[in-house]
DNA sequence: CCATGTGAACGCTTTCACAGCT
DNA sequence: AGCTGTGAAAGCGTTCACATGG
C-alpha cells in the first residue's frame, strides 16, 4: 500500500510546516491545515489517512500512531509519522553541495535546514581557492576528494550548482560517488540512469508555472491557491 | 479547453529546453524527446495534441501551427507555440528580485534568464549600501522605491529572497505593489489573496520529494525519470 | 514506412457524504 | 457537537492502439 506521488509532495511539505512551527505544540485541525496550505480538508484527511493504511502495512513503531486528538493532530507526532512514512528510518538525510560559487555559497549560511530532516555535512568545488576562503559549520572540500568524502560519510544527496556547462558532468560523477538524489539548481537538463533520482529547480520553469496559472485562472478554473 | 497542469508543467519544460538549444534547427522527434527528459514519447505527443486543441479554440496566429513535419518538430516553432499556449501573449514576463543578500546576489550573474521568456529588470533590497556596492546589467534600488519602480515598469514577476521573518511582510508590500506572481525561495509558507500566484521553492521541499521518490521505488512502481 | 495525432479504456487522485470516535 | 477517518463516486490525466498524413 505505497503512498501516491501528490499525496507524499503534500505530506512532505506538510511536515515541513509543523517542523517549522515546533514552538506550537496544541493540536492542529485540518481546517486549520487548510488555511495555511490552500489545500481543501478533505485533501488533507485524505492524506493522512493513507498514511495511517501505509504504518498498518509495517506493524513497527506501533506507539507513534496517535497523533490525532478529538479536536485535531498533535504537531509534533504526525510530522514525526509522515517523515517515517516517507521513508526516513529515523536517520536525517545527509547532502553536500556540489559547486560553491555565488548560488552554492549562498547555502552555507541558509537557514531552512535548521528543523528539517537534512543535514548539510559536506561543500565541494574544484576551485582550491574558494574551498579554503569559504566558512561554513561543516568541511569544505577540493573536488577530488568526493569520491572519498561521500562514501566516507554516507552521503546520499546533492545539491547542484556548478556552472550549467559542467552540470551533466558533474552529475555523472555524482553518481559514481554514490548519490542517489540530486537537487539540480543548474538550468540543465539532466540525465542519470535508473536508481537516481533528480529535482529540477529553476526559477525560470517556476516563472513558467506561475504565468500558466495566471493565465489558466483568467478562465474559470479552481485555483490551488 | 485549457491545458491540464501537469501537462502544462512538461510543455513549460519542455520549451525551455528547446530555447536553450536553439543552435539545433532540425525537426526533433517525440521519441528524441524522451530520450532527453525521460517523458514517454506518447505523454509527449498528447501534451502536443492538447495544445493544438488550445490553439484551434482561439483562432488567432493562425500560421505558426504547422510545427510538426514528417519527420518531428520544428524546435523553434514548437518553442514558440507552447509560450503562446501558456499564456505569453509575445510579450516578456518582467520580473524582479527583491532581497541580495547571499542568495538574491546569486541571481545578478545567473546565466538561466539568456534564451528564456523571462527579464530581470530590477532589484530590491532594504540595505542602501548593498544596493550601491552590487554590480548587476539592470538597475538596483532601495526598498522604499519599490512601489514607484514596479509600477512605472509594470513588473508582474517578484522572485522573493528575504530572510524568512521578513518574507510574509514583503509578500504583502509587493502584491500592494501589483505584482501577480512570487517565486518565494525563502523557507516561510506564505499567504497571499485570490488573484496572486506563490511557488515555493525550497530545496528542503525538493530533498523531500526525492526521498519519497527513493522510497517509493524500493516497491515497484514505475518510474517518472 | 516513418512519425504524428487522437478517441477510448484504464487507473489514479480528488471529492463527497456519512459513519465513528472522544 | 466537533473533528477525524474512510468507502464509494466522480473527475482527470495517462496509456494504449490504431487511424492518418507526408
Amino acid at each position: 500500500m505505497a503512498i501516491p506521488k501528490p499525496t507524499a509532495e503534500r505530506l512532505s511539505q506538510l511536515a515541513r510546516l509543523l517542523e517549522q512551527r515546533s514552538t506550537r505544540t496544541a493540536p492542529i485541525s485540518s481546517a486549520e491545515i487548510e488555511q495555511l496550505t490552500g489545500w481543501p480538508s478533505h485533501t488533507i484527511r485524505k492524506d493522512i489517512s493513507a498514511l495511517n493504511a501505509s504504518q498498518e502495512a509495517r506493524a513497527d513503531t506501533p506507539a507513534e500512531q496517535d497523533f490525532s486528538t478529538p479536536s485535531g493532530y498533535d504537531p509534533a507526532k504526525l510530522a514525526l509519522a509522515i517523515r517515517k512514512a516517507l521513508g526516513f528510518s529515523g536517520e536525517r538525510g545527509k547532502c553536500c553541495i556540489v559547486g560553491l560559487g555565488r548560488l552554492g555559497s549562498a547555502f552555507l549560511e541558509y537557514a531552512g535546514f535548521q528543523g528539517s530532516s537534512f543535514d548539510l555535512v559536506a561543500g565541494f568545488d574544484s576551485n582550491v581557492n574558494r574551498v579554503e576562503i569559504l566558512k561554513a559549520d561543516f568541511p569544505l572540500y577540493p573536488a577530488f576528494k568526493m569520491k572519498d568524502v561521500i562514501g566516507r560519510l554516507g552521503i546520499a544527496y546533492a545539491i547542484l550548482c556548478v556552472p550549467p556547462a559542467k552540470a551533466q558532468e558533474t552529475a555523472d560523477r555524482l553518481v559514481e560517488c554514490g548519490i542517489v538524489g540530486i537537487v539540480n539548481f543548474t538550468p540543465a537538463i539532466l540525465s542519470v540512469p535508473h536508481g537516481t533520482e533528480v529535482e529540477n529547480v529553476s526559477v525560470i520553469d517556476a516563472l513558467g508555472s506561475l504565468t500558466a496559472r495566471l493565465a489558466v485562472k483568467k478562465s474559470a478554473t479552481r485555483s490551488e491557491k
